[in-house]
DNA sequence: ATCAATGCAAAGATTTTGCATCAAG
DNA sequence: CTTGATGCAAAATCTTTGCATTGAT
């Protein structure tokens, strides 16, 4: 048993959705590729080679679905798609430098805002349940070769 | 003379690049609406009023220049559409609060990440030139609400 | 039996591109 | 005149939706 699957059957129970082995394939897929911020397309092409019966919009439908049970986090680096992470354990995410001459993006695991959420929430009376911080500027090669 | 244009149209030219009616059009535009986080389509809305003949392919392809030479910075609020945001003077954004139930977006003031951002610089050995945050959660109304 | 989930194809939406024309240096 | 910029329409993407069917509980 997957070290999520627990956890996320049970949330799903709760709602009267079902972890179907559909779901169970794009877990798999999301969990092994941890480091990875795929797009649907590319979870699509992995979930084929072990349910090859599966159909792209039952991928976009599902992520859609693991996003709002905040099972995945949805990232946006401006290159047309949207790509996803699996949310392990803490509920915060790491965050990511990304190079807008190049795209490369880096991860950062830093815990960078900890201290300041609770000053926000209370400022702005809003309840935090997740943050996201995006460094932009020049990579290493790019800084050296711009 | 708008406060942003000497600069703007100095960068511009130094890379042969013009700064056209259309262009100023859309950047008035942007400068007027700076509280805001306008989509293209209601960039071009705005901007037919004071410049009729312009193409919703031009707002497109001048939201891309500005975007690459940092004029504005490119939202996106998981709407399906890129919001903007003019960027002037101090360099670096400001951030949001994201109901997750509403979608509302909520502005927030603070340099949060000064203190850090040398830090992951040398860390990482990436050349930080802006940063933005995202808080995820619930608002005031819909804490109440839901 | 019921109700969610699926696959497929079609539709929707946003964004990009090809091309002829226009405008400025 | 040369080169970038524009407008229009067509094309390309990514994503969502309608519908008949399947599958658990």
């Amino acid at each position: 048993m997957k070290p999520y699957s627990k956890t996320i059957k049970d949330s799903l129970k709760e709602k009267g959705l079902k972890l179907t082995p559909q779901r169970r394939s794009i877990l798999d897929v999301i969990y092994e590729n941890k480091g990875e911020h795929l797009s649907t397309e590319e979870i699509f092409e992995l979930v084929k080679e072990r349910c090859p019966e599966i159909g792209l919009a039952t991928v976009y439908r599902t992520m859609n679905l693991f996003d709002r049970e905040k099972v995945v986090y949805k990232h946006n680096f401006n290159d047309g798609k949207s790509r996803y992470e699996i949310i392990l354990g803490k509920n915060r995410q790491h965050h990511h430098l990304i190079c807008t001459e190049c795209g490369t993006v880096i991860e950062v695991e830093e815990d960078l805002l900890e201290n300041t959420v609770l000053e926000i929430e209370r400022k702005y009376s809003f309840n935090i349940t997740n943050y996201n911080v995006k460094f932009y500027g020049l990579c290493d090669i790019c800084r050296k070769r711009v």
